[in-house]
This record gives C-alpha cells, structure tokens and sequence, in this order.
RNA sequence: CGGGAUGUGGCGCAGGUUGGUAGCGCGUCCGCUUUGGGAGCGGAAGGUCGCAGGUUCAAAUCCUGUCAUCCCGACCA
C-alpha cells in the first residue's frame, strides 16, 4: 500500500461505482462462462458460506478480508442490490453515491477521525494530505444537504447510496461475512423535528422487512447499542445462525436485545433494619470469588444456606481511555457470580474505550488491593474524596442489599456490608454478563441467548451531525433549526454471505430463486448431436420467455461432472436433457426438492416432462418461485 | 495485541526427526477410448520448497531472524 516513494496508497481507492445496468441478463453458457469450480474445499475457509462461494467460483480472495467478485457472484449481488433499491425506491428514497476516498477534514469535524481508531484505512496524497476509505458516510451526506438545502420546505428528505466501505478490521474472518472492504446499503433522512424523524426511522423500518423478506432472510430485530455512532435509540437485523458474531437474547414475550443493549431490571430496595453492621474478617489466601466462598462456608457459615458467589460484591478495575486523551481507572462492581461483560461496558461508556487495567495502573492506584479491593477506598461519593477511583455499580446492588466484599487489606473481607448504608456508587452501569434465565426487563420472561449476524442497522442518530458540521434550516418563522437525522444501513455483501450460509446442503448451494444467478441451470448428457441441439433450442426458447439459464453445453465432460457442478453452483431449477429424449423427455427437478423452503437431503426427485412441453413447464415452475 | 497452527507447481497435501538429483492427488494441455453421478490409457507443461542470513562438500530438511496467512481470544455501526 505504500509505492516506490514511500507514498501510500490504496489499490482499491477508486471505490467504484455500480451501475445497476450490469445485471445484463443473457443466457450463459459453461463453455464460456468465466468460472472455475474448485473440488476441494479452500484451506483457508472455514464457515460454510466463505467455503461454496470460492468453490463454486463466486468470490475470490484478493487480500485477507478483500474479495473479488466473479461473474455468477457478481449477479447474486445485482440481484440483492436491486431488492434493496425497490424498496428504497418505494419509500421515497434517492439514489447517489459518494466517493469511497475521502478527506479528512469531515470527520476530524465530527470528531471520528480519532473516535474510529486503527479501524479506520487512512492514507496520504503526494502532498502529504490526509484521507481516509470510508467507513460509513454521516459526513458527506450531511454536508452535501447543507450544499444545497436551507428551508424546513425542502424536507422530509431521504438518501442513499450502495457503496463499497473500508474498515480495517483487526482480524477479518469468514469470507464475506466480516471484510475489510464490503458493499453497504446506507440511507440517511433528514428531517425538520423529532417527529419527522421517528416517522422516517419507521419508514426505514418497514423497508428493511419487506427487503428481508423479499430476499428470504429469517431476521429478528433487536434493540442495540448506538456505539461510536452516537444518536438516541437503533435497532439491528439479524438473521439467527449459529456462527453469528453478535449475541442477541430474546423472551418468549417477544422482548429481543443485542446484549449489550439489555437492561437489568432494578429490584425493589430491602429494608436494614434487621441488618447486623457490617464486620471485618480475616479470609486468609482468597484473592479469587471461589476462593473466597470456601473459606467464608468454611469459617462463618450462615445457618439458612450455604454463602454462594451471589453473596459477594466483585469489584473488578478497568481502564477507560477517553476521546480527549483522559485515561482514566474506575472500578465496577458486579455480584461476585458475574462477570464484567467488556462489550456491554464498552456500549455503556462509549465512547470511551475500555481495556483491561495493567500493573502500570494498579501503579497509580496503591491503594487498591488486588483481590481484596472493597468500597472502602472507592467512590468519589463514598469517600468523599475528589480523587478517588470512580466506583460504578451493577443496577442490582440496590439499597438493602447486603455483601461480601474486600476490606482492601490483604486477607481480609467485610461481611453484611450494606448498599445505601454502608456505601454507594457513583452511578450504576449495565456491565455485568447476561445469562440465559435473566428477567427480560420489560418482565415478558426469561431470556435465552442466540446468537445472529448483523445484516442491518438502523439509528435514529438525531442531531449529533448536523450539529457538529451545521446543517440547519429556516423554520416557518425563518428561524435557524438543527436538522434531525437517521442513518440506516445493510450490508449487501454479508447478505449474499447470510443467504449463502442457510442456502446450502453437502453438495453445494440452493440459492432461493429471487437471488440465484440464475433461474435455470440446463445440462445437455452424451455425446448424441441431437441431445445437444435439443438442449439448445430449449435454452433458446427459455431465454425468449425471460427465464434465466445456463447452460452446461460442455462437449466430453461426464454427466457426473456436470451435475455435481449444477448442484454445485445452486440454481433453483435444474434440467436434464439426455437419455431421456429418446422417448421425447426431459428431467426438471428443484434443487432444494419439492418443498422449497429447505434444502433436502439427498437427490430430489426429478420429473419427466414432453421436451415439447417442457420450455412452458419450467417457465411456470420459475414464475411460481420468483411469485412473494 | 495475546494464544495456537501453517507457508512445498493453479488447488489440496506428503516429504522434514535421520541433510544427498522435489513427490502424490486434483486441475491444465495433446492423442486415443469413454459419456446418467466428479471416467480410462498414453504423453506433456508447470515449483529458485514464503523471504533473508548462517552451519555444511551439500539445506525443502538443521540454526537465527523476518514476513505472510489461517484459527481462537481481545477488538469490531
């Protein structure tokens, strides 16, 4: 990425617009067809989706994390790309596209140029300027309706793009699942007031479920986190698959949230009054929760039950690393049966950046003991000292509540220390782990986990960036307002990934036929002249009514080959012209076998039709699978 | 950034401990045969064994360094 002058640069720096004219339909042939498909799965892929596009010739990887489209692939991604720009369409929304290269100046405005980290590709020109591939646009869309537009009249407004998007992720994976370099959906509306933005966030909404389930991805919808992006309140799609990265729990009342948007309900506070006051005792050799509940079982047993990890208040030190530099220790605590979950933290003090504290910080802080650190020393609000550690608390340390926890001495912890008696936090914070069986906060049940993969994103971002980069309009009373807005966002390549992943069997890919780069894959058997001239009228035919086809008019590869490639590459329809057409038939059979929805084990049963009739018999099978 | 693994024709791998003319399968090319489930026979092209040093008469193999890739974790609209 850096030339002979020392000069970076990027190759793919020309980003690269796609016009929605490239899925120029026409009958492929695979004599021709720019295709190679691979018997053995890749080395380096390891999920399912990453492994059968590379196979089947649909991807290749250029750079770790950077693919290259191949044509069959390249139509899978047309045909996504254009549900997705139907829908937009629908709800009023207009097509542009930004340059992926970007300067820096935006985003050293809305302060993300530092706020993003070494995620962010950035690079320089010859004359030394700063640029950056862009990661997400808030910025030039932004600043593009500031341009042009300066009356409350001219909104509503919504725009998008589909765009290729950089992230220099610290370890892609997957294949197209999580890249460098991917193809993103990103809309963004403009509105006048709060109202108008709801309004539009809703509209957005309802767009994406009908994209989802136009394309036939299953997709659940989660309250989430807004992270680096900032803005009031977002919602993510996932579509639920083991391998997913994001972990998602939901009810069977219907509550569902990224982790790290749930919400812990609060317990009613306990009366004190029967509580004995808080002692001191020696626990010799527990620096660990484990530890520590052995030896107080063992030396001050209670007389009920038996003290639990439950019983104890863990107090685990972290280091958040603010935006304007500050690096700063604070301390959480969490019942001693939890952990501190770093994403959820992460989320509930973005945009800081959390990271585990080391020996130099524990340096700074002589007065906290590890493995025995308690409230004693912690709190601006307990100690009542301005330079103590900042002490957050688990929402279910309420008031009453009693603990073990550190007597911050070596070997000693304190027992039936009470919440709100005996100490306080500086505030409370969503940072312990969630479990499988937690209350759903709006009390709909317990929770289970499950686990998905982002295929959009919706935030109703508010006035973050309007403000930090200006974009106001004059109101009916010709007064300056701060725009409202909301970005919203798919991820089309992922997507093609995501129907990969559940379109699949053993022999290969079983693409629905609304994405397939094909509708019809037609595989000519022998060597007999007239087999390969019937299947060629048929293709013909086919072709005349819209259908789409390829057609294996391979001389002298076995039939084996031939259908396994067919299976292989995953058209819906596949039809056999061969040993049957001495009796005047041909064979039709669905990939994914009579019932549609899943793909079925083993060969699917293959019908015989009248050659004659068979081009109107496969138009209307394809016409009934493409039908909503 | 931590842990683990791997770099050998286009792809998938063996060889390495015991240093001695670089091998197998698939794919590709030519010829003949074959044609309903990844064909057979014969022939051919294609590799400075990731890179750089070192040891040695001799290094894919031993030593040192370095780079890269993959997996797990950290990280991640």
């Amino acid at each position: 990425m850096v030339d002979q002058d020392g000069r970076a640069r990027h190759p793919a720096a020309s980003g690269g617009a796609w016009p929605a004219s490239r899925l120029a339909l026409m009958l492929l042939r695979m004599s021709t067809l720019f295709v190679r498909t691979l018997r053995e799965d890749p080395a380096d892929a390891e999920v399912p989706s990453h492994r059968l596009l590379v196979r089947a010739g649909y991807i290749r990887r250029a750079a770790p994390g950077v693919y290259s489209w191949l044509p069959l692939g390249l139509r899978v991604l047309a045909k996504v790309e254009r549900v997705v720009r139907e829908e937009m369409a629908a709800i009023d929304a207009q097509e542009v596209h930004f340059p992926a290269l970007l300067p820096r100046e935006p985003y050293e405005a809305t302060g993300r140029w530092t706020e993003y980290g070494p995620n962010l590709f950035r690079l320089k020109d010859r004359k030394d300027a700063d640029y950056l591939l862009a990661p997400t646009h808030e910025e030039m869309f932004t600043l593009l309706v500031k341009d042009l537009y300066s009356s409350y009249k001219d909104l509503p407004l919504a725009l998008y793009q589909i765009q290729t998007k950089y992230r220099d992720e610290a370890r892609p994976r997957a294949g197209l699942l999580r890249g460098r370099e991917f193809i993103m959906k990103d809309a963004y509306s403009f509105d006048v007031d709060d109202a108008g933005l709801e309004r539009a966030y809703q509209r957005q909404r309802e767009a994406y479920q009908r994209i989802f389930t136009r394309l036939g991805i299953d997709f659940v919808i989660v309250s989430a986190t807004s992270g680096a992006m900032g803005g009031s309140h977002s919602e993510e799609f996932l579509m639920p698959t083991a391998i997913g990265e994001d972990t998602f729990v939901r009810s069977a009342g219907g509550y569902a949230a990224n982790v790290e948007a749930v919400t812990t309900p609060v317990p009613d506070a306990l009366p004190v009054d029967d509580a004995p006051a808080a002692h001191v005792e020696d626990t010799p050799d527990t620096p660990t929760i484990d530890t520590l509940v052995a030896v107080a079982n063992e030396r001050f047993p209670r007389p009920d039950r038996a003290w639990s990890a439950a019983d104890t208040l863990k107090n685990v030190v972290v280091v958040l690393d603010h935006p304007d530099g500050e690096h700063e220790v604070v301390v959480v605590g969490v019942p001693g049966d939890r952990d501190v979950d770093l994403k959820r933290l992460e989320a509930a003090v973005a945009p800081a950046a959390v990271s585990a504290a080391g020996d130099a910080d524990f340096a700074t802080r002589p007065e906290l003991v590890k493995g025995y650190i308690g409230p004693g020393v912690l709190g601006r609000t307990n100690t009542g000292r301005e330079d103590a550690v900042r002490y957050l608390l688990d929402p279910r340390v309420v008031a009453g509540t009693r603990w073990i926890t550190g007597a911050d001495a070596p070997g000693k912890h304190v027992f039936d220390l009470v919440a709100g008696r005996d100490f306080v936090g500086d505030g409370t914070i969503e940072a312990a782990t969630v479990r499988a069986g937690d209350p759903a906060p709006d009390g709909s049940g317990p929770l289970e986990l499950a686990r998905g993969i982002e295929i959009g994103h919706i935030f109703a971002l508010g006035r973050k960036y309007a403000e930090s980069l200006g974009l106001k309009v004059l109101n009916e009373n010709g007064k300056a307002v701060t725009v409202t807005m909301g970005s919203y966002g798919i991820g089309v390549s992922r997507a093609v990934a995501a129907l990969a992943e559940t379109n699949h069997d053993e022999a290969g890919l079983a693409w629905p036929a609304q994405v397939a780069p094909v509708h019809v894959h037609l595989v000519a058997t022998g060597k007999d002249p007239a087999v390969f001239a019937a299947c060629e009228e048929l293709a013909a035919d086919l072709d005349g009514r819209g259908v789409e086809v390829l057609v294996d008019d391979r001389p002298k590869v076995s039939p084996g080959v031939k259908f396994a490639d067919a299976e292989l590459l995953g058209a819906p329809v596949v039809v056999v012209v061969g040993r049957g057409l001495a009796e005047g038939v041909v064979e039709v059979r669905l990939r994914r076998g009579a019932d549609a929805a899943v793909p079925q084990e083993g060969r699917p049963e293959a019908v015989q039709v009248p050659v004659g009739e068979a081009a109107g018999h496969v138009a209307e099978l394809v016409a009934g699978l493409l039908a909503p």
